[in-house]
RNA sequence: GCGGAUGUGGUGAAGUGGUUAACACACCGGAUUGUGGUUCCGGCAUUCGUGGGUUCGAUCCCCAUCAUCCGCCCCA
């Protein structure tokens, strides 16, 4: 018997975990300097948040939750993502009532989705993201975008591209819905199967389809921007103005449509162009969200946020040949010989280790030779080796495992030796 | 959910219906009683993803299953 991690799902191991720390690190420190401050939800909410906030047309609703029953009977669903989660807490808590809005938060963790795994498509996996609730300013839009942007020049990634577009408000979307399906519903049998039920879950999905590209109707479709009533279109304009004074360049494609039900107004995605990334190239995704408090249950508390997948972020560094500065320096490998000099070197550890000097000593009781090999592969910057001669004096032969430059050093001397080469 | 490819030691990989499963790297030990990155010598897969079937006999043939990769859908 066997066991493999379930289908989607990783381990992560000493390696790449200092990647995943490095990026954390990244990311804590832009939401500390943006003053979006963390916010931790379950990992479960009751299947019905999401249907409600998600929308209950959707892919991630209609074939890609984990749904299951708890004891008492409630239908429980594995987050899919975390805007839901993040409202709901926003309307649980009266957050609505401070007095600084929007109020900004920011999460991170593992999400859920049942779908067959690709390279950078797993059933687990790690979104880090942001909410600005309570302000339908254009500048936040741009400052949310600002910050995703922030994550991955912070990190290194060259190759990535900014797509914006605006769906309108409501009343916009429901419109250009309208004549969408009225435009090409008498000749949708002569579309793909993919566009047939796009015709009732998304039409608007239809204009990006890659089979149907060439068909007649495509081009003379009604364009949303077409629709956007004036208010909608100065929004957008805004949005983009503040993007330019950012410095931020970006591309409008005005067939970005996000797949979740609640997004109007800005929407954008954010892509890596990198060679070798294969076929999934969307790194992060967001938009407004101005109507999604009112559904679930608080008043009228306009939004925007983004999620982002850290694993993608990772692959898209990997695709560019980028390595992130990561740091697991060993200071210190203790050689020991006997029983004797393994107590000093416990003893000795243990005193380094409490002056923040990264110590590892041997403990499979191998040979000399065995033990400096295992330390230079640990890369240790110095060996320290006990043996019957140093314990006599009392006093430890220390190697510079970089010039190869040894010298004796007294016990009680050690620490302060090692601090202060450590400083140069 | 659909279509295609793949699955041999820690890693990269040869290989054949018949009994010792190449090779390289890594690792361990020795040459060198207490000193690493070089060299030389030796060791290291009752086993070929898992389960079942065909066969006198299968890692190699068949079926199922699991997993991975690529693509579609969609997304992060």
């Amino acid at each position: 018997m066997s066991f493999k991690v379930p289908r989607g799902t990783q381990d992560i191991l000493p390696g790449q975990t200092e990647k995943w720390q490095k990026v954390e690190e990244i990311i804590r420190h832009l939401c500390h300097v943006y003053r979006y401050q963390e916010i931790r939800t379950p990992i479960f909410e009751s299947t019905e948040l999401f249907q409600r906030g998600v929308g209950d047309t959707t892919d991630i609703v209609q074939k890609e939750m984990y749904t299951f029953e708890d004891r008492g009977g409630r239908s429980i669903t594995l987050r899919p993502e975390g805007t839901a989660s993040v409202v709901r807490s926003y309307v649980e808590h009266k957050m609505f009532g401070q007095p600084d809005q929007p109020v900004k938060l920011s999460y991170m963790g593992p999400m859920f989705r049942y779908e067959r795994q690709q390279a950078g498509r797993y059933r687990q996996f790690v979104q880090f993201g942001v909410e600005a609730i309570g302000s339908k300013d254009p500048a936040i839009d741009a400052e949310v975008i600002a910050l995703a942007m922030n994550v991955y020049a912070t990190a290194g990634l060259k190759d990535i591209k900014l797509v914006i577009n605006s769906l309108g408000d409501h009343e916009v979307r429901t419109k250009h819905r309208e004549a969408l399906v009225k435009h090409f519903e008498p000749h949708i049998h002569e579309f793909c199967s993919d566009c047939q039920s796009r015709l009732k879950k998304n039409p608007l999905r239809i204009l990006d389809c890659k089979v149907d590209r060439e068909h007649p109707l495509m081009a003379t479709a009604p364009a949303l921007t077409d629709y956007l009533n004036e208010e909608s279109a100065s929004y957008f304009d805004q949005v983009k103005n503040y993007l330019d004074i950012l410095g931020i360049s970006y591309e409008v494609d005005p067939n970005l449509v996000r797949g979740l039900d609640y997004y109007n107004h800005t929407t954008f995605e954010i892509m890596s162009t990198a060679e070798g990334l294969g076929a999934i190239t969307t790194l992060c995704g967001g938009g407004r969200y101005n109507g999604l408090v009112e559904e679930i249950g608080g008043p009228e508390s306009p939004g925007i946020g983004f999620a982002m997948s850290i694993e993608r972020l990772l692959l898209a560094l990997e695709a560019e040949g980028k390595e992130l500065n990561t740091e697991n320096q060993l200071d210190v490998f203790i050689v020991t010989m006997d029983a004797d000099s393994k107590r000093k070197a416990v003893e000795l550890a243990s005193s380094f280790r409490a002056k923040g000097i990264s110590t590892e000593i041997d403990y499979s009781n191998r040979k000399m030779k065995a033990q400096m090999k295992s330390a230079d592969r640990q890369h240790a910057t110095w060996v320290i080796v006990l043996g019957e001669t140093e314990l006599a004096e009392q006093q430890a032969t220390v190697k510079n495992m970089v010039t190869g430059h040894q010298e004796m050093i007294p016990f009680h001397d050690l620490v302060n030796y090692l601090t202060k080469q450590k400083e140069q």
